[in-house]
Order: structure tokens, then C-alpha cells, then sequence
DNA sequence: CACTTTTCCCAAAACGTTTTGGGAAAAGGG
DNA sequence: CCCTTTTCCCAAAACGTTTTGGGAAAAGTG
């Protein structure tokens, strides 16, 4: 018994040649209607085992997976989740990004759904790149990385009711999703560490002002001097930017050695380092040694430096498996509300975390 | 005149308050069919330069977009391209990655089309990421990178004729289509310049067996000394691994100067920068002044490093959009063979291309 | 005016699923 | 044996487009 010539059991237009079977054709095949087939396999009650085992064996053996884009128009689901990013922030020399998006994408192909990636070259474009994903219908839900204090995109999407989860938090009083990294009490963590070395001079090269991880980090700076009996020294906080991690954070670190009363310690974000090792050499100190310093994310460099670098880490694929987990959930209709997580930080103590000389 | 309830006037499951207005509605709205309507957005000639304006109006009024999925299952066509990433193999230490995929997401977006992202922990899964997005109907074309001598996804996808670009080449008869960079002119550039300073004893410390972008830079590397009257010493080519650039570039730059007759330039590709100075350092050697180095790739650490890294730059950015608009074309059903671009590479000459000492 | 051509629009089919609303046959209950 | 329930299957509708194949009215043509 042949196949009938409808369908495209012959070939595509492009010449590829589409060794695939429809539903149609499968069930013409098994002598069956479509309706049972697809119930079949969708393992409906209501039909007899063992045609389930005959439709399901059949299906395996042609191959038969149903069309994705026809079963997303009939359940008016894209199956789908966006994502934008923007290369100028710097994204991808942290690997810590790549961290997360292993894991976003890795729980978002176990639940058959897809991952758009937009790439934005600035604000504005990541925003007119997330309304195109959202007006135009191409996906079910955001992804948000990279939270400004005061962030447009989340008032846009709370303002239509469109499903999102934040990797970060903002300033914002409306209920929403979010999975964040307890840069606080990482940074607290650090910072009593290194009071309870003995250092008494502490200093903090924190990220671009505007961006919500940074606040997190300041606080925990700042609870961490307290807790410590430490003083709160303005001159001892500097911040750095994203266009620029490595030129503004060696700025910033030589203009903090012009103090009076140096730091004996840097507390960082990783992205900094390769600037920080730049001044310091150029001042003739030894990090770790004559400097001790504690980054944010264990990237690759703070593995491979001798001295090797103390770091903060953050679980970032755990992480973004649970935004996946989350955006899932309010997909479905779920309060946003009821997922605010904030994972804690593991510090990683190596070399560069010694006592004051 | 009220909106029928048919069609998604009021809501999704989700809550999401869907703005957005249907064909169907449209139509109704302009009291035209909606095959007109259709029609008119499209520009097809067989509708009045009057209707046309005026329905084009009405749907620019309500922000009328065509529903993606809709047009896609008519269509027979996906508007989506696939690519598949593996972290492991260190892709976003490079910033040329970020800007290859910018070039990449800016065409595709231009197109209409759609750039879906699988991460992949090793070669088995990204096989299986692949397989998916084309067995599974989900893309209509798949992007290659980082693509090895004997490549395992290329004759898959020549096997059943499914469109595909490589950036980069691989070893396999049957035409398809690439955007490759020079890698042999760029090395041969960078080496017969090492030569005319007067240096006499070049290394190349090379990127990893397996992959196809070393055996080109090796060519170059070989035609550089060839040209320039130079010797060929096995001993002072070294290959480090994608796993672990800085530490396997580390231990092969310390065996380089452990020669009898050790070398007074470097060539290699920049992700493998931070081993070699490191190395240089452990060993007293100045980079640039003691040994001068040509790197592959300008990455951000070449221009902040002092002294600043001579580089040879690939338009990743520029080899991107040419990959999207040649896939596009073999989507289309162009000849894929015709399609196969190798683009330049520049050098930049920066401080660490000194004569020898 | 009668005929052909052009202009402008539309109803219906198609894309490949899933869901709805039964309905016939088999099994159970008294 | 008759009635009710359960089991198992299916035809038709729906999702929102685009394409196909006209067809009526208007405009040219002689």
C-alpha cells in the first residue's frame, strides 16, 4: 500500500529531502484516523493499549515526530522563550554568562521548547528587539539578564501581563519573577573574611553605577565593614565600566593606591581583574602578597593566575536552570509573585586571600 | 461596530492581554475579505492603490502583525535558523564569537527570520541539539562554527540536503557552502613581516589537532618561512588545547624556551595570550622587547595590555552577515557550491612586533 | 452596442496538528 | 434479556495565515 501523493512525503521546495511522515500519512498507514493517533501518542485514556503500543511502534519506526509549527498554531503556544543580549556590556568575556545560558537552554530543550537569541548593540535596540519577540507573537515568555535599577523592559512587560523572569532584581513594586544571586551576603562574606585576616583597609572596585548587582554588592561592602567594627571610607569605593572593564578598573585601582592610607585588600568583580593586576604591577605590588583580593565569579584567569584568585562563586547553570523552571510556570499562569529566589554564593579561598604583611 | 468574540480579542490562557488584532478581524473591521487584506499588505498588484492605503492604514492603526506561526505552517517554512554552541570549547573567552553572532542575529533579524540557540556540553550532544532543530522541522538552515578536519555534522546535513553554511572549511568533497577566514594568508602576513624585522627563529604555538582553522594557520606559517628563506624547526611548533588555553600554552611557551636555540617571536592565536605571558614572566622575558608576538583575533585584553599586542583581525562581525545572507540563498535553493568566500585578514601592528634584540 | 480585456475583489482550500463532541460496540448489572 | 456503563474510536472544527482559481464589474475596442 502506497502513500497517497498528498503531503510532502516527496520534497520541499529547497530539494531537501523530507524523509518525514505526517500524522496524516501515519495514520493512513496503522488504518487509523488522525484524531486516534494523535491521542495515541499523547497517551490519552481513551484508547486501547495495545493500539497505543501499535501507533507508538509505528510512530518510532517512520520516524514520525509531529510538525511543531502545526501543533504551536493549534495550541496558540510559540513554545518558544526569548532572550536579548548585548555585547557591549561586555557579556561573554564573563564565562559565568555562558554558565547560565548552558543552563536556560538545557531546561528549555528538555521541556521541547526553544530558545530565540536576539543580539542588541545597545539599549535601545534590546529594547525594540524584546518587541518584536513579544508584539510579534514569536515567543511565550522573557528572559532578562543584566537588570538595570530602573529597568524599562519590566515595566513594559508587567504594563501587557506577558510572562518574564528576571536573572537579577530591580527597583520596581510590582510583584515579578526573579532569580538573583545573593551578591550581598557574598560580599559580606568576603569582605568579614578579610577583616577577620586583619586587613582594616578594604577597598571596593564595584561595577557600573545604573545596574542592580552592583547595589547588592555595596550593601554587603558596607554590612560587612559594620559587622567587622570597621569605618565605611568613601575614597576606598570605586566603580568601573562595562564598556571598559579592564581600562577603568586599572584606572580606578592606581587612583586608589594614590590614598594616604591604602588598601591592603580589593574586594571585585572578576571581569576587573585583568585591569587590577595591571596597576598593581605598575605599582610594584604583589597581589595576594601585598594586596589581597577577592573577586565576584570564578572565571577562567582566576584559576590559571599564580597567584591563584579567591573568588566568589555563583551557581550560574543551577541558576539558570530555575529561571527556565520558573518562566515555565508563570507560563502556564502561575503568580509571578510566588517565585522571588535568591541563591546563595559559595567563596572559593585560593591564593590571593592572605593576611595584611 | 463591535468585534465578534471569535479570534483572541480578550485574552490567553495565560492572562496575558493580548493587544494584538487577527486577520480575520482586520478584514472585518475594513469590511473586505480577508484575502484582500492579505493581499494588500502583501503588495500583490490585483488590489487598488485605494484599499491598499487605506487597509494598510487600518492595520499600521492597530498595530496588525501577521501571527507568525500562522504564516509559517501556510508557508511551509520555519523562518528560522539554527545554531548550536559548545561552551567547553571555550567559545566566549573570544570576543570574536559575540561579534560573529552579532553579524550573525543582525541579518537573520533583517530577514524576518528567527536565530534559535542550542548549548551543547560536548560533540555528542551538539550532534543531538542539531538533529533536533533539523529532524524536528524547526529550522529551515543550520549555521556551522568551529569546524574540525573531519567534521561528523557536515556530512549529515549533505546527506539529506539540508541547507547549511560553515564558518569555516573542512575536509569533504561534495560542495557546500562557506565563509572561512584566510588563516594562511593571515599567518604567512604575520610571519614574513617577524622575518623582514630579522627575526630568525619564529615559533607558531598553534590551536588545537582536529580542528580545521590550525592547519591553515599552519600553512601560512610554513609558506611565511619558506618565503622568507627560513627553515623549517619542528621544534618550535607547539599546539595547545581548546579545554585549557592558558594552561596548556603556558606549559608549551616554557618548553619553546627550553630549545637550545630558543625563539624570538611567537605566533598564535590571542585566546592563548595570557599562558605565554605568564610563561614569559615565570622565564624574565619582556613580551615585545625579548620576544615579539603576533597574535590571531583582537581581543580586548590585546589592546589593554601594555605592552599592547600586535594582532591580525578578522571582520567577524562583516563574515557573520555574509553567512546569513548565504544561507538564505541556499534555503532559497541556490547552488551551494557557489557559495564559498574566504574574507582578508588584517594586521595590526602594535608594540609587541619589535626586530629582534 | 457587443465584445474583449483589465481591474478589483473574494470564497474555498490548504498547511498539520489538537480538541470537541459525539457514537458504535462491548462489557457489566439486575 | 434489557438497560446502563464503559471502552474505544472517529468526523469535524479550529488555530491564522497564504494561495488558488475564479468572477463580477469596469474599462477599453471596433
Amino acid at each position: 500500500m502506497f502513500l497517497e501523493q498528498s503531503g510532502n512525503g516527496i520534497g520541499l521546495g529547497n530539494g531537501f529531502k523530507s524523509m518525514t511522515i505526517n500524522l496524516k500519512q501515519l495514520s493512513k498507514l496503522l488504518k487509523l484516523s488522525p484524531t486516534t493517533v494523535s491521542r495515541a501518542l499523547g497517551d490519552y485514556p481513551d484508547v486501547s493499549a495495545k493500539t497505543r503500543a501499535r501507533v507508538k511502534q509505528m510512530a518510532i519506526q517512520h520516524g514520525y515526530q509531529p510538525n511543531p509549527v502545526a501543533r504551536r498554531l493549534q495550541k496558540g503556544k510559540t513554545e518558544t522563550i526569548g532572550i536579548v543580549i548585548t555585547p557591549e556590556q561586555n557579556y561573554f568575556s564573563d564565562t559565568f554568562f555562558i554558565d547560565l545560558l548552558s543552563g536556560i537552554s538545557n531546561q528549555i530543550t528538555r521541556a521541547g521548547y526553544e530558545l530565540i537569541l536576539g543580539v542588541a548593540s545597545d539599549e535601545e535596540h534590546e529594547m525594540q528587539s524584546m518587541r518584536r519577540m513579544v508584539e510579534g507573537k514569536r515567543v511565550d515568555g522573557m528572559i532578562l539578564t543584566l537588570i538595570r535599577e530602573q529597568d524599562p523592559r519590566v515595566g513594559y512587560l508587567l504594563d501587557r501581563d506577558f510572562p518574564f523572569v528576571l536573572y537579577g532584581r530591580t527597583r520596581e513594586t510590582r510583584p515579578y519573577a526573579f532569580v538573583d544571586m545573593d551578591g550581598k551576603q557574598a560580599f559580606e562574606k568576603a569582605c568579614t573574611y578579610l577583616a577577620g585576616l586583619g586587613h582594616r583597609r578594604i577597598a571596593l572596585l564595584n561595577g557600573e553605577p545604573g545596574f542592580m548587582f552592583p547595589v547588592g554588592c555595596r550593601e554587603g561592602y558596607e554590612s560587612g565593614l559594620f559587622l567587622s567594627g570597621l569605618e565605611l571610607d568613601p575614597d576606598l569605593i570605586r566603580e568601573w565600566k562595562h564598556k571598559d572593564p579592564s581600562q577603568s578598573s586599572y584606572r580606578w585601582t592606581l587612583e586608589l593606591f594614590k590614598n594616604d592610607n591604602p588598601p591592603t585588600a580589593i574586594l571585585f568583580q572578576t571581569e576587573a581583574v585583568n585591569g587590577i593586576f595591571k596597576a598593581l604591577d605598575e605599582l610594584d605590588l604583589q597581589p595576594g602578597k601585598d594586596v589581597a583580593l577577592i573577586g565576584y565569579d570564578d572565571l577562567e584567569i582566576a584559576r590559571i593566575h599564580r597567584p591563584s584568585l579567591s573568588v566568589l562563586r555563583p551557581q550560574a547553570r543551577e541558576a539558570g536552570q530555575r529561571v527556565v523552571n520558573i518562566l515555565l510556570e508563570v507560563i502556564k499562569g502561575e503568580d509571578p509573585g510566588k517565585f522571588q529566589e535568591i541563591h546563595q554564593v559559595e567563596m572559593v579561598i585560593r591564593e590571593t586571600s592572605l593576611p595584611p604583611s
